[in-house]
DNA sequence: TTTTTGCTGATTGTCAACAATAATCAGATC
DNA sequence: GATCTGATTATTGTTGACAATCAGCAAAAA
């Protein structure tokens, strides 16, 4: 043994804990579908699937709970949170004016660099629409959107924002899948890069909370107005 | 012993966790002061201090991580969460949007009844101003606040600023206690009020909007401009 | 005196066992 | 067959024990 493995030995201490990496884990299961809105999660099967005992799936469980993306029912179980309409037209609205104010914020000291990374991925997307590619299409539209609010700097806006989408897919229906939806929203795309690239923060902030809200009316019609609750 | 009292034997049941009762009286003792930003949740005590076992506290506090509002070091400990000054700035401007959003559902809906009631707060503050009494103002601040983002309907936004309005117990500084600061305040809960009660969305959006961000500004300067790093 | 090393105790992370509760199943009754 | 009742099973909530890690302190070395 070299002093090199001694030292890798040696540092093989926990820095992570099981619960951060379940949680982590029951995250990306969700983001990839692997999870559904009303799957349950049942706590002995994960833990021999994963190889642990209950009390770190118990403690990442709880950690999901405030996360929004499960329900934990005292004494019946978690189980994957099932996102209402009037739940999802809500979150649309409050979305809308976070990706605005990261237009806000970004048009007066957006970057010809940031300008052409985000010109990339509306690149892509049209070769998307053009070959009908909703797989291509998405996670560029996603990362498209991810990217202005990084670059906006503000990074609790980040992490809100993300963590709204991650909560959006427990609702089940979508608007890409309309026929004709990529090609309106990547044009809608367009327009927020001209303004962000004409530094005008008002028109900037204003096409990207129509960019949302636009999604939201094909779902639920216009801000304020929230379908009742589903029984 | 009566059917009554059958009744109520038979009901003792769990129908809330430990895990759930803990984590609330937490975010209770961070909203009431009794817990400080860089406070260390050692387990052991608490778990003797609440006579229940360490299972449930290591839960709850699984769950106030994610709420920001503890730090958990992985073999370390949980530390109630410092907001830094950065931090405090970005939640500012995400919580400007946010009430102005309120505002904006809020202006074309709201009753006589609810500007009555806005207005009793308005009036409580006054005399809280006149007799320099922040113990009367901050409660009534809070509760003006939290009215507006209710009536306007979108649950959703009511817990959003709440749990962030709990966030910002985090941060040390406080505008409120700055000289002049309360009547300056309540000045502008009065024009948004009046906006609201003229039904006029757009102004009452930004006066909300503005109201925040003024506390933001004398604080860290202008929306886009964070400060830097603490040591 | 200052710095380094080693030990101890406190605390955290995980595990397995027990108690409580709800869901399911089987048998009895209508 | 449909409904009700009681028993059983599965699962969740909590507890206490053990292993791992870190912080603090004392002693040794420079």
């Amino acid at each position: 043994m070299t002093i090199n493995d001694a030292g890798a030995a040696l540092h093989k201490r926990r820095t992570e804990s099981m619960t951060t990496l379940i949680r982590r884990e029951l995250e990306r299961m969700v983001e990839h579908g692997e999870l559904s809105a009303g799957d349950r999660l049942n706590e002995n099967a994960l833990a021999a699937r994963l190889g642990v005992s209950r009390g770190p799936i118990r403690e990442a469980c709880r950690g999901l709970e405030q996360s929004g993306l499960v329900t934990v029912i005292v004494n019946r179980g978690v189980f994957i949170r099932q996102l209402e309409s009037r739940e999802a037209a809500e979150l649309y609205e409050i979305r809308a004016v976070l990706y605005a104010l990261a237009g806000r914020i970004l048009a007066p000291i957006i970057t010809a660099q940031q300008i052409a990374e985000l010109q990339q991925y509306i690149d892509v997307m049209q070769s998307a629409v053009e070959s009908n590619d909703l797989n291509l299409f998405y996670p560029n539209n996603l990362r498209f959107h991810e990217e202005i609010v990084r670059f906006s700097g503000n990074e609790r806006l980040n992490s809100e924002c993300m963590a709204l989408h991650r909560e959006m897919h427990l609702f089940r229906r979508r608007t890409l899948d309309l026929p004709g939806r990529m090609q309106i929203s990547n044009d809608e795309h367009r327009a927020i890069l001209a303004r962000l690239a004409a530094h005008e923060p008002a028109s900037a902030s204003s096409e990207l909370e129509r960019h949302v809200l636009t999604s939201r009316e094909a779902l639920f019609g216009p801000v304020g107005h929230y379908p009742a609750h589903e029984s």
